[in-house]
DNA sequence: ATAAACAGCGTACAAGTGTACGCTTAAATG
DNA sequence: CATTTAAGCGTACACTTGTACGCTGTTTAT
């Protein structure tokens, strides 16, 4: 078992998932790309789809996962900045933009899927950013010796106002005006920050 | 001119945009919804749509305008009952999770369409938030003596905040679950408001 | 060496789409 | 009253969609 016929297959379910994310745009979310149009920019005749996905939704699903894998390099990526010293907050945000501007399609999927009309997609994009947002709770908690449910509410808070943001960037063309939103963003998490940290302080108060 | 004619046709209209509108749900959004189908819910045959709309799109966009009158109506509901007194934050969140209880699939409109793909549509949708926001800016600066660029930082912030929770509002049966999110969103527009009025403080002093 | 498995193709079909065109019928206009 | 206007209908057409079915050629298993 050598596996050329494996390597093979593998190789053209990696085209049409490439297929798939290369034709979503501004313009073209995934729920609207068909299955034909897939398989015709893979190279492939329409039925051939089927050899590795029984769906469209299916191959949807694989891409979420893949968007989920983006999500968390882009917090490896973060913290490995973070260690070299600086702002927390600005490194962040900083980091999100550069993801946004390189990986805007995967980005746009997940935006979009997590108001979308097929329940399954929803809940595995709901899915993903939970699990991001758990991350970056974990962090805070411990990086600032939050209360749990203040850090919480904290990261919630933080991850959407990052995710609202990429989503306007990504209408943005203009160098200028998407910095003008990074400062703005990166305010608006200081907002955020320094209430949790003023709740959190007058619960520990409390207890005592 | 007795208008016989003028209003029986404002009559069919308003069925067609009712048409649209009830057939809007969690599972059904605007772009996927066919003049045909849209005609037949309306009880008219489907070359019949044009003599009302253009376009699919064109009726799309009577439903943002749609969308953009129930905000502004919110805001209004929410301000008579802060004139009456009570907890500003509280009041409007209870409001705004009212609003979505009733009014569910054209909420849902602006959510999805917001991220859509036809860019008259998400201008459109872009413009009504940020008329939305632009009023709670105002509100802000004067009711509680904000600097300017800090009143529109939080508002937006706020805002953004807001229409997540309604987003999540929407998936969510139980109310006990609801009302926890509301208290949930409640504290990060704390947080919010008082990482605003700190920063507007400090610059008031720094500009002394 | 022989047989089985299977990725990929072409054909075919039913269903649904937007919309052009001409007709009918009732209101508006003169 | 006679004429024009226009809302609504039915038919028709060209497309696109998902997918069922059977064939081919190559890799894998025996």
């Amino acid at each position: 078992m050598s596996g050329v016929r494996a390597q093979q297959k593998e190789k053209t379910r990696r085209l049409l998932i490439d297929a798939a994310l290369n034709q979503l745009s501004a313009e073209r979310s995934f729920s609207n790309l068909s299955l034909r149009e897939v398989a015709k920019e893979a190279g492939l005749a329409p039925t051939s789809f089927y050899r590795h996905f029984s769906d469209m939704d299916e191959l949807g699903l694989t891409l979420v996962d893949e968007a989920g894998l983006t999500l968390r390099q882009l917090m490896r990526q973060a913290r490995q900045r973070i260690a070299k010293g600086g702002s927390v907050i600005q490194i962040s945000v900083q980091t999100f933009m550069e993801l946004i501007e390189s990986n805007g399609n995967i980005f746009r999927l997940l935006l979009r899927e997590r108001s979308g009309t097929s329940a399954a997609f929803r809940a595995a994009v709901i899915r993903e950013i939970r699990y991001f947002t758990m991350e970056l709770r974990d962090y805070l908690q411990q990086a600032n010796q939050l209360d749990a449910e203040v850090a919480y509410m904290q990261a919630n808070a933080a991850v959407t106002i990052v995710f609202s943001a990429g989503s306007d960037a990504l209408d943005i063309d203009d160098k200028n005006e998407r910095e003008q939103l990074a400062q703005q963003t990166i305010q608006q998490l200081r907002f955020i920050a320094r209430g949790a940290a003023e709740l959190s302080d007058r619960r520990k108060a409390g207890k005592k």
